[in-house]
DNA sequence: GACCTGCTGCGGGGTG
């Protein structure tokens, strides 16, 4: 039966996206499909790869192939697979595959294999891999617009830049959300294909929870509690709810009041993060599936995955920081054909109110962000290099030709290839009296392979670009795990300090081998454990979005209900100051008794304004003496000095003062010298050293501490900056702070555009509601910086022991 | 008109 057979048996309606799928695939070409969720994507590829399989004269072993970024989409998948095909023998195999099926599989594939990125490595890492996959037909990679932007992609391209040379008539069809660089994420994943969009007409609903007294809004925070009445009205309304939280410990917050203010809700509400343990979440995640919760706080946790056909609205907590997150999250309600998706922002400050009205705006216009595919990312080429050593082994110039073939690395250059090569086979420069990194070696015939069976076993363990960092387990001490929290945390308490985890109140009662033990408690909630997480900056899109509101509210349009209750705030603003736009830099100077404060709000998200408000400290002290305190968010930056600075001169091209702190010259030196770019890059290198497989993350089951994981990280950042200046890890680390962390190009853009802005200088006799928020966001500023250098301070004691005699 | 912020994803191999 083919695809149009099996629609009509069902009684369902062929879109033409589908046709247009299939008649490509018959064709003979590969190519990406995007279309929002629920719309069929699966069944129009499986049945273009179930035909193109059949055109097989001796089909034998594998011939589909399907790759998907999350464990627990795979069952979900096989489930549509099977029904659509009985007669195919479709397996999962992945981390959760039983050793049974896992031995069975490895004496011979199914027909149809779904699979993670991490687990094909894996299977490419056998030395009779050419053999099994011999018969390929056809790749699907599911959710591709998760995988492309991350490391996780790029060891995907280098899977099937492998499979295209063993099959070069292999066949490669990509699904995906929409995204801003479609035609990128096409090309990063086959190096010829067509693009297929699936346009199903799909109703989305987005509005705003406006709080009951706009004028008494708070002009800072982040945690929004105070819109807990609302949020249980909406809850109350609604049959399922999922409740996005930005942060785990703000799920755990909101989860706890939820439940102090309705404990009739006690067994209805849940929690969901990436912390908790397995089981729990797989509690949490059943209960929604079947109706059976009434509502569910979560992180991004609950982004991807399972459908959850009964979750009826969701509730968006804080800002969505981005409009494809905006619209994954809407997509999680009304997951059925026909079905409105409904999404709530629920703003936790003012300003988030004119975000919110961005956001709006944005999605109407489908201003959707693009994913950046990475350029060239050597750890994941080394630990790729050691793979493909053990799976049969290399020749060199093949092997070069191949990787080449993969989009990231299409500009890697003969010096790179050699320095990587160099590297796996001899350790590199400095680590050559150390047999353990000596990792890949030619035999007589020029083939490279791993030489030992033990660092072979060592690395499959390694495989993977995902670096969690080390944590220990939350265990009761009558036994039940709960989840996972961080060592720093733990290390605060005293025994029988409460905290608050897993919805819970806890009560520490010991540490013994990574491992917290602790028993209910009552009574105080105590602290609430805090993740070292993300910061995710504002999207450009959603920022130019705010500003284009901010230029509408000057011209006295206040449209929609969220500029409506903004109204009142903003007025003052214009009174005390003026809004800035994207024509106008607003720039505010004020004396208090803290010093001379410098406001400014470019708009350009939280990175950008860190690697801004460093440059103006550091040009600025160039010129006079001067030291600074600053603070930065989403929408400006806070500079603070204690001698007084004419902000208006310096800044203003106009009165010929100024001396070019917004000059896009030497921005590069600038910045560099204005942060402390060689500690990010030390953090950066953390995740670097152990995706290249220098850092052993331990057996199964006796996991490192942080500390151990950390110290031997930090070494080698130590040894290869103090011998080998040349190491290409190095490099990378530097250039990863650079572009992700600094966004150094978007800090680059925003310098222009403020350029050519008109300055709108105010001296100001207190903080504009803008500049409150920042305010603010000092006082934790100083607080984390303190744990900052606490946290450097323990580093060096560390890597003194470790270096020790 | 001085705060409760910081996401997610994966992963062994061989034999009885």
């Amino acid at each position: 039966m083919n695809g149009e057979q099996w629609f009509a048996a069902r009684g369902w309606t062929v879109f033409p996206f589908q046709r247009e799928v299939w008649d490509a695939a018959a064709a003979g070409r590969s190519g990406l499909l995007h279309a929002s969720t629920g719309a069929g994507k699966t069944y129009a590829v499986w049945f273009a790869a179930l035909e193109r399989a059949a055109t097989v004269r001796s089909p034998a072993g594998l011939r589909i192939l399907w790759i998907t970024p999350m464990r627990a989409l795979a069952a979900d998948t096989l489930r549509a697979l099977q029904e659509a095909a009985p007669d195919w023998q479709v397996e999962v195999r992945s981390g959760d595959t039983s050793s049974a099926q896992r031995a069975r599989q490895n004496k011979r594939l199914p027909d149809a294999l779904i699979t993670t990125p991490e687990s094909l490595t894996l299977l490419l890492s056998h030395a009779d891999a050419a053999e099994r996959f011999r018969h390929l037909q056809m790749v699907i990679i599911d959710e591709w617009h998760e995988l492309m932007g991350n490391k996780r992609g790029v060891q995907t391209q280098l899977a099937l830049a492998r499979l295209r040379r063993w099959q070069p008539g292999l066949l490669v069809w990509g699904l995906s959300a929409t995204l801003g660089n479609l035609e990128c994420a096409r090309q990063a994943l086959m190096p010829d294909g067509v693009i297929v969009e699936g346009h199903v007409a799909k109703p989305l609903l987005i509005d705003t929870l406006i709080p009951a007294a706009p004028s008494r809004f708070p002009w800072g925070g982040h945690l929004g509690v105070h819109m807990l009445a609302p949020v249980i009205d909406e809850i109350e309304r609604h049959s399922t709810t999922l409740v996005f939280t930005n942060t785990r410990s703000q799920a755990e917050l909101w989860y706890q009041h939820l439940l102090e203010a309705r404990p009739d809700w006690a067994g209805l509400i849940a929690l969901h993060h990436g912390s908790l343990d397995k089981e729990v979440r797989e509690w949490v995640e059943l209960g929604l599936k079947q109706g059976q919760l009434k509502a569910v706080v979560c992180t991004s946790s609950l982004d991807l995955g399972v459908d959850f056909l009964p979750v009826e609205r969701v509730l968006q907590i804080g800002s969505a920081k981005g409009i494809a997150r905006l619209l994954q999250r809407a997509g999680r309600s009304g997951h059925a054909p026909g079905r409105v998706s409904r999404l709530t922002l629920v703003p936790t400050q003012s300003l988030e109110l004119l975000e919110a009205a961005g956001a709006i705006q944005a999605v109407a216009a489908r201003d959707i962000e693009a994913r950046p595919v990475p350029h060239k990312p050597l750890d994941v080429l080394v630990q790729h290099l050691v793979t493909i050593a053990l799976g049969g082994g290399f020749r060199a110039p093949e092997l070069l030709a191949e990787v080449r073939s993969a989009w990231s690395y299409r500009e890697l250059s003969d010096e790179e290839w050699q320095w990587a090569l160099d590297f796996v086979a001899r350790g590199g420069q400095t680590l050559e009296a150390y047999p353990e990194y000596r990792r890949v070696l030619p035999d007589d015939e020029g083939v490279y392979r791993v030489p030992d069976v033990a660092l072979g076993r060592r690395h499959r363990m390694g495989i993977g670009t995902i670096v969690a960092d080390a944590s220990l387990q939350v265990k009761y001490v009558s036994g039940g795990r709960l989840g996972s929290v961080e060592e720093s945390f733990i290390a605060r308490l005293r025994k029988g300090d409460h905290f608050l985890f897993a919805g819970r109140i806890l009560e520490f009662v010991r540490l013994h081998e990574m491992t917290a033990y602790v028993r209910r408690a009552t009574g105080a909630r105590g602290a609430v454990p805090r993740w070292q997480g993300g910061r995710m900056p504002l999207s450009s899109e959603l920022a130019h979005a705010a500003l284009a509101q901010l230029a509408l509210a000057q011209a006295g349009r206040y449209e929609g209900p969220e500029m409506q209750a903004l109204k009142p705030l903003l007025a003052i603003q214009q009174r005390w100051s003026s809004l800035p736009t994207a024509q106008d830099t607003v720039i505010e100077a004020m004396h208090s008794r803290e010093g001379w404060h410098l406001f400014m709000f470019p708009f350009a998200g939280r990175s950008v304004h860190l690697g801004l408000a460093a440059l103006l400290a550091y040009r600025v002290g160039r010129q006079q003496p001067a030291t600074f305190s600053m603070a930065i968010n989403d929408y400006g930056l806070e500079l603070l000095s204690a001698q007084p600075l004419d902000w208006g001169a310096l800044l203003d091209a106009g009165t010929g003062a100024d001396i070019g702190l917004l000059s896009t010259e030497h921005l590069l030196e600038d910045v560099l010298a204005s942060l402390n770019a060689s500690e990010m890059a030390q953090r950066r290198f953390r995740e670097i050293a152990r995706i290249a497989g220098l850092v052993f993350q331990g057996y199964p089951g006796q996991g490192r501490s942080a500390r151990q994981l950390q110290a031997s990280s930090s070494l080698f950042f130590a040894v290869f900056s103090k011998h080998d200046a040349g190491n290409l890890l190095l490099t990378q680390a530097q250039r990863e702070v650079l572009e992700q962390e600094l966004e150094l190009g978007r800090l680059r853009a925003t310098l222009l555009d403020l350029q050519a802005r008109t300055v709108r200088f105010h001296a100001i006799k207190r903080a504009t509601p803008f500049g409150f928020a920042l305010m603010v966001e000092r006082f934790r500023e100083k607080l984390s910086t303190e744990k900052l250098s606490d946290r450097v301070s323990r580093l060096v004691r560390q890597l003194e022991r470790a270096a020790g005699p």
